[in-house]
DNA sequence: GGATCCCGCCATGGG
DNA sequence: CCCATGGCGGGATCC
């Protein structure tokens, strides 16, 4: 079953189900390669329970192996705990404290706060801990998640987790406490935040009274937390303190003041301690660097900001996101109307991804007013990255980029592809024509239920990638808007969503409304009323039938046999006028009604519900067309009148069958294709349990059945064509229709949102020695490919010599960044 | 050749 | 008058 799942997943040619099976737990269990990768891949693509049994038939665990695993289980924050908890639980192997902290941190990540502290607890009941450096990371993650009043609590009661507070860990809350990002809202959160430094210079003088004597590391995170309270002058005093005391002034405290006055305007006194820096013979950092260009480019200096990040270039610096982020902020006086090319966006949003932010990175993407397909593409990557190493995005942000991938032609591949490659996370809908509907399966509390309908059509040619018609139509109208919270529904937006002309939806809600699916509201507009109002409606149809039948007839008591009067029997008075017009019969005709003598009827709806009264009221369990249409145009003389009817008819039973509510076949006796009423039992047994409702509507109108899955195919054939090697067993997975609850703990799909905790954080410069940890070389390849090639062809077009340079760097980085998560996490895209 | 139905012109009438 | 609506049939396409 793994390797069938596998086989599914990856195109023909990888490697990936061949290694698995050589770990796949049958007798005799060959010994596990010590490799670092290959397991990292197993425990990526092994279900919990398989994987349980096959971690088992590994036994050569050293502690080094699995910290190697942890972090290179780091974005897969779900998986990581899965791992550490078979590891934990299942065997007798210890783990150490480091590998709780990982653990813990993961947790963290993704505020699952209830598995963070049962770590803790069991940490403790191994006696591995709790130490100073769990709680740093426990505070920086509730710190870094705007609960810093969580983080104080925690800090203050670490002693009754047994873990004493000493200095270097009060040090550790300081900084975290200090580096609380939150530039933006510095304003407002600058009071609260006085409060906690103030707080903390409190526990500071306490602990010093109580002959603890602080370490230069203490004093410059001081010195940082007055400039984040913005008491300069407090700070400058500080700093003076501290050459009075003869500290050993290092490069963080000079490049604390730097950058503390320069962008808080001091510019002068910032250019100053920078000179005094240099003139004490300190090395300048990267940091520095940072701050240098980011006081000029508050000063508006970008040009100098770009000479001076040439220069650290040149120098041998490395820029981190730090130094991107400065840069590209100070392209935009004003965060909000920033407009700065919105390709400089993309590098802090790739920074941001790098650093495992994407969400924010995302978000930031999401400022950006305008977008244009390019910029779609880099979101789409991101997204598709996002995903791929297991965190979902917020339904907004997910039904944005994805819609927009879709809508843009060199991306609606890509994205095809994508969603197919995690069809775990997809459901994607059989039958819909022009359409595609994607489910997001997941159902953690920030996205909801995600959903994204889109054209799958090329607009640019005019090729659809399947063939519509009306019950093509149908299926894809029905899906758009059998959903929660649809309540109207304009004209306007269905014939564009689906891609069609105006035209076709008259004909498609006219026969929905006359069923009872629809109502129409006011011009333009319908409101939704569901299936569950298809009963009623046809109950009503059958008594307004019986009626006609009874009361307003001549004395035929039995319907069969007036073939010529069918039409009024089924008929309400206007349409009896309307087809007076045609066979004047003055029995029926009332006088009074001339008021819609003239009047067109939406003869489409009339003759829906006629069709349907042949049934319901009638024992007619089969018609064909031909006679449905002489049926109801009473003595069908006229053939061409009757030509047109059962076109018509044609329309319509289209609709109902794509509703299923009648399917085709043969007439048995002769042969002649007819239509069978299905009727609505399955639907009303559906509609009478409310709760059925939600979970088997979708059923009911999804999965079933051949006609559908035939057309589906072609879907495929289609796609397949596009994607080359897109398969169709892909596709098979997903037409199950599975609620996700249960099976799915919330915090498995919750978003990673902040950074790590520092000594855990690498962005797209550090990992070098993770990349290089080998992986199979086709691999490589292969999935780096499309990626590369995306970057090339993205290219923005700067005017700037220097911000080309600097988008060139960037794309280097990102080049070597894709492949090193190339390596951790394969894409499995179809190149 | 008959079944099927796509397509869109254009009449109509509501607003 | 505008334009939303939908009747209607030519004729392409499928079988």
């Amino acid at each position: 079953m793994l390797l069938l799942k596998t086989t599914k997943l990856l195109p023909k040619t990888s490697l990936k189900p061949r290694r698995l099976h050589h770990f796949s737990p049958r007798p005799p269990p060959p010994p596990p390669p010590p490799d670092p990768n290959s397991i990292t891949n197993l425990i990526l693509e092994t279900d919990q329970q398989t994987l349980s049994r096959t971690l088992h038939n590994l036994t050569e665990w050293t502690p080094d192996l699995v910290h190697t695993l942890l972090i290179r289980l780091w974005n897969h924050g779900p998986k990581a705990l899965e791992f550490f908890n078979i590891l934990d639980c299942r065997l007798t192997y210890p783990l150490s404290a480091t590998a709780f902290d990982y653990a813990i941190d993961t947790a963290a990540r993704m505020h699952d706060y209830k598995t963070l502290w049962t770590l803790v607890a069991r940490m403790g009941e191994r006696k591995l801990g709790p130490s100073p450096r769990t709680f740093a990371i426990i505070t920086e993650r509730y710190v870094s998640c705007g609960k810093s009043d969580k983080a104080v609590k925690v800090f203050s009661s670490m002693h009754k987790h047994g873990c004493p507070q000493d200095l270097s860990s009060f040090d550790s809350f300081l900084d975290v406490l200090c580096n609380a990002k939150r530039v933006e809202m510095a304003y407002k959160l600058l009071k609260i935040f006085r409060g906690k430094f103030m707080a903390a210079l409190e526990i500071l003088k306490e602990m010093v009274e109580r002959g603890l004597s602080p370490t230069l590391i203490t004093y410059n995170i001081m010195l940082n937390g007055f400039f984040r309270v913005e008491q300069l002058n407090e700070a400058w005093k500080f700093f003076l303190e501290m050459k009075r005391r003869k500290c050993e002034i290092d490069v963080v405290t000079y490049t604390t003041m730097v950058h503390g006055f320069g962008v808080k305007g001091e510019v002068e006194r910032a250019r100053k301690v920078f000179d005094e820096m240099i003139g004490a013979g300190v090395l300048p950092s990267v940091a520095t660097s940072n701050a240098l260009v980011q006081v000029l480019c508050k000063k508006d200096d970008l040009e100098n900001a770009i000479l001076m990040f040439n220069e650290m270039l040149r120098k041998g610096y490395i820029p981190n996101v730090t130094t991107y982020t400065v840069i590209v902020r100070g392209r935009c006086n004003d965060d909000n109307r920033c407009e700065a090319n919105v390709q400089t966006y993309n590098v802090i949003i790739r920074y941001y991804c790098d650093a495992g932010e994407i969400e924010k990175g995302l978000e930031v993407f999401e400022k950006i007013g305008e977008k244009k397909s390019d910029d779609l593409l880099v979101a789409g990557k991101l997204l598709v990255e996002m995903i791929g190493r297991g965190f979902l995005p917020r339904k907004f942000i997910f039904n944005h980029v994805l819609n927009g991938l879709l809508l843009t032609d060199g991306m609606r591949v890509i994205a095809f592809s994508f969603v197919q490659g995690h069809s775990h996370h997809f459901r994607l809908f059989p039958a819909l024509g022009r359409m595609v509907r994607i489910e997001i399966l997941d159902k953690a509390p920030n996205f909801g239920n995600s959903w994204v309908i889109e054209q799958a059509c090329e607009p640019s040619d005019g090729r659809s990638l399947v063939d519509s018609g009306i019950a093509e139509l149908v299926s894809s109208f029905l899906s758009l808007y059998d959903r929660e919270g649809v309540e109207t529904i304009g004209l306007d937006d269905a014939a564009a969503r689906l891609g069609v002309e105006r035209r076709r939806i008259y004909d498609i809600v006219n026969v929905l409304e006359s069923v009872g699916v629809l109502a129409r509201k006011a011009k333009n507009r319908y409101t939704w009323k569901g299936f569950g109002a298809i009963p009623s409606a046809l109950q009503t149809l059958k008594d307004e039938g019986f009626k006609n039948n009874c009361s307003g007839d001549d004395g035929h008591s039995s319907a069969r046999n007036s073939d010529d009067e069918e039409d009024d029997r089924y008929s309400n008075a206007t349409y009896s006028s309307q087809n007076d017009k045609q066979n004047p019969d003055p029995g029926q005709k009332p006088p009074g009604s001339s008021k819609f003598d003239n009047r067109k009827e939406k003869s489409l709806a009339l003759l829906t519900q006629n069709f349907v009264k042949l049934f319901i009221c009638m024992d007619m369990d089969m018609i064909s067309l031909d006679d449905a249409a002489k049926i109801l145009l009473k003595n069908g003389k006229d053939p061409s009148m009757t030509r047109s009817k059962v076109r018509r008819l044609y329309d319509i039973a289209n609709v109902l069958a794509s509703m299923k509510f009648i399917e085709k076949t043969h007439h048995p006796d002769t042969r002649k294709p007819a239509f069978r009423w299905l009727g609505i039992k399955g639907k009303s047994e559906i509609c009478a349990d409310p709760m059925a409702l939600h979970v088997s509507k979708k059923r009911a109108f999804g999965t079933e059945l051949t006609n559908t899955m035939i057309k589906r195919s072609k879907v495929i054939t289609k796609l397949d064509g596009d994607l080359g090697q897109a398969s169709k067993a892909q596709f098979q997975p997903q037409i199950k229709c599975e609620p996700m609850e249960d099976e799915v703990p919330r915090s498995k799909f919750q978003v990673d949102a902040k950074t790590g905790v520092k000594s855990y954080q690498f962005g797209p410069f550090a990992p070098v020695n993770v990349s290089t940890l080998g992986v199979s070389e086709d691999n490589k390849a292969k999935s780096s490919h499309n990626w590369e090639s995306l970057a090339t062809t993205y290219r923005p077009q700067y005017h700037n010599q220097a911000l080309r340079d600097l988008f060139d760097h960037y794309v280097e980085a990102w080049k070597s960044w894709y492949v090193e998560v190339a390596e951790k996490n394969p894409v499995k895209l179809i190149s």
